[in-house]
DNA sequence: AACCCGGGGGT
DNA sequence: ACCCCAGGGTT
């Protein structure tokens, strides 16, 4: 790997600092864990803002603070409401690692957020990141907070030609943050190259005649801030096809499950699916009955879903079927009415289904 | 180091 | 269709 210390050396420390916290302290957007920046609402925010875009977590934020205000209040909280708030926000791991992490402030540390380094990455689901995060935002300490913005920013002000998805890129851009940032501020340079980031110094048509940082820019000067950074790409969904059943009792209920508590979407809750690649179509009917001890009687297909995710995609064909005979096995699931049902939490595909019960 | 884990929005 | 997003956990 080349060694990129002589072209943090050819930088203007000093003027780089400064430019970038005047424009941040100029340009940065009012967003709501900004106007109070505890620890906790830093952490929180961080959480919901991985591999999530800034207008998504907004009112999700809100939402999350007005139920849960303090450590307190989440570590005391259900994790079925705690997922309720999350429901849509996707990577449902965040929220119940978040939860447990809390509970392990309010019982270890007295319910105050750690202030050093080895503490806080030890919490479930804090890591380099966030991390740094909320030792830079909440605790105005010089540590790196490298996410995907300040690894595009830096990339490209120092030429960085290495493959940002690697881990040693990371720690690479991550030595050179901590050589350059500032001592006085470290939070508006940590948020201003984030901020840089998502305003000016976008994956797509950068707009450097408004960047503060220009005349640092490596990338600028050779005219190569569309090519950088370099990112190797990931492989391509699998299809996955699934027959789902909305499934009524004689009562009018409907059967729903709670998912394992590991895995894709643990502890949500869904409507029986069937791999199609396990089981045949024509034998769905047999395949039920000795699997959930239930008769059912196939109505008609209501709707069809693709849900795609980041690793994979869902076929889903959604039948509507009535229950003939039968008592339901054990651990497979419940019969609950509607305005029972839709106080669960579901991942969004079976959201998108709850209209056709 | 490679893979797993959601959902939405931009182009 | 493809990329991107204020990443972390597990193996």
């Amino acid at each position: 790997m080349y060694d990129y210390q002589s072209r943090v050396e050819e930088l203007d420390i000093e003027a780089f600092q400064t430019n970038l916290i005047q424009w941040f302290s100029e340009k940065h957007r009012d967003l709501p864990w900004r106007q109070d920046p505890t620890p906790y609402h830093v952490w929180v925010s961080e959480i919901m803002l991985q591999q999530t875009r800034v207008d998504t977590v907004i009112p999700y934020y809100q939402r999350f603070m007005e139920k849960f205000p303090t450590p307190d209040a989440l570590a005391k909280a259900d994790e079925q409401d705690v997922l309720k708030v999350w429901e849509g926000l996707g990577y449902y791991s965040r929220a119940r690692n978040l939860q447990t992490a809390v509970q392990e402030v309010v019982e270890e540390y007295n319910g105050k957020v750690p202030d050093n380094p080895k503490e806080l990455g030890n919490l479930k689901g804090v890591g380099p990141y966030t991390k740094g995060a909320i030792l830079s935002i909440a605790y105005q300490q010089p540590e790196p907070a490298v996410d995907g913005n300040v690894m595009r920013v830096i990339s490209r002000i120092l030429r960085v030609e290495e493959d940002i998805a690697k881990q040693k890129t990371r720690k690479l851009v991550e030595g050179i943050i901590s050589d350059i940032i500032s001592r006085e501020d470290p939070s508006s340079f940590n948020q201003g190259l984030m901020e840089l980031g998502a305003l000016v110094c976008k994956p797509k048509n950068p707009v450097c005649y408004e960047c503060p940082l220009q005349d640092h820019c490596q990338a600028y000067k050779h005219d190569l801030q569309e090519t950088l950074p370099i990112k190797s790409s990931k492989k391509k969904q699998k299809r996955k096809p699934y027959a789902v059943l909305i499934i009524r009792n004689e009562k009018g209920e409907i059967l729903v499950q709670k998912r394992p508590e590991k895995g894709l979407l643990a502890n949500l809750w869904q409507f029986p699916m069937i791999s199609l690649e396990e089981v045949d179509f024509s034998s769905i009917i047999q395949w039920f009955r000795n699997e959930y001890g239930l008769q059912l009687e196939l109505d008609q297909q209501v709707t069809n879903i693709k849900h795609v995710f980041s690793h994979l995609v869902w076929q889903l064909d959604v039948y509507a079927a009535t229950v003939k005979d039968g008592t339901l096995a054990q651990d497979k699931g419940v019969f609950l009415d509607y305005s029972d049902l839709i106080q669960l939490p579901f991942p969004v595909s079976h959201q998108k289904m709850i209209p056709f019960i």
